[in-house]
DNA sequence: GTCTATAAAAAGATAGAC
DNA sequence: GTCTATCTTTTTATAGAC
């Protein structure tokens, strides 16, 4: 089978979750085994090491990412409103894996903050061609970012204040084009 | 002496530090007294315990954002302005402990949170106060946040992209009042 | 492939000397 | 106040049975 296993795939989702959920340092060995529902080692024959983990997250991130910019180049409502909006998007498979490798990038894993770095410039460019100012751009990126950081916070200010507004934001950003 | 002894200072100013640059996984009691030139023995004569540690930031940082709600309702460029430039400056003493908060707050510390809540929903009525209009006052909120977020996280993207085109961004704040 | 048992190191914390 | 020594628990990782 060339399909990797369902027992590898639940580990690394259990990994994810807890490095969302609870934090890098939560995220042990084994707690992810628990929860995953395998032994330690049963975890440690499908990623042999801590590192194997996190290789595994940021390899799954980057097919998810993939399609995250496919989609982005394509939608009929354009670059910026799809990047705030679903930089909105709590709980999607993109935003889990994106929190994932924050966290990881947070705790020094280096390639983590690379996958970081280049997956913010390529959005950056996508909303630049539609755009057309740099300032703008950075205007957009930073409010996905600030939405971004919000929900990727648990408990945050956001849910007593912001919930239910998205829609008046979304509405504000192609107004932003006409700034300067 | 009503003083809290230099020692001390230099333990807690150590945590924030390693929680800043290399997280909270890696800001250990020996990490910590090592880089405070103590012994860990020294350490835990201060601070009694890691959580009381954690207790230790959350209440220094209070005091530093007293003084920053204070200044933001003062100054004559207006709170949103004052809120955007100072999410973007990076080293004040200030913006290390809320990055340390943070830091905390992703590892599951409950106090830390809620201190982060709170002071996100006073700057927001700050905001609110000067622009007049929820959504507006969250896009500036947000922009902020977004900024912060970049400038906290190492090695970001930012850095090469958005590097010296504050100033730009800065002159497009007041103009958000326009929309809508 | 998955498990149990166990080793080796690191982390948090205590006790007591100075 | 600060240090060294020590203890306990946790975490990562290995070995080998099934």
């Amino acid at each position: 089978m060339a399909r990797p296993p369902a027992a590898r795939s639940k580990c690394l989702d259990a990994y994810i979750s807890l490095l969302c959920e609870e934090g890098e340092r939560a995220a042990t060995l084994e707690a992810t085994a628990s929860r995953a529902g395998v032994s330690k080692g049963g975890l440690l024959y499908h990623f042999a090491s801590k590192e194997a983990l996190a290789v595994g997250v940021i390899e799954s991130t980057e097919e998810h990412v993939q399609l995250d910019l496919t989609r982005m180049s394509e939608v009929p409502e354009g670059a910026s409103v799809y990047y705030v909006r679903t930089s909105a998007e709590v709980d999607t498979e993109l935003d889990r894996h994106l929190v994932a490798v924050q966290r990881l990038a947070q705790a020094g894993v280096i390639s983590a903050s690379e996958m970081l770095k280049d997956v913010h410039s390529r959005w950056f460019q996508l909303i630049l061609d539609e755009v057309g100012d740099q300032s703008i751009a950075h205007l957009v990126i930073l409010i996905g970012e600030g939405l971004y950081a919000h929900l990727a916070t648990p408990g945050s200010w956001y849910q007593s204040t912001f919930d239910g507004r998205l829609q008046e934001l979304l509405d504000l950003v192609p107004q932003l084009k006409k700034l300067k």
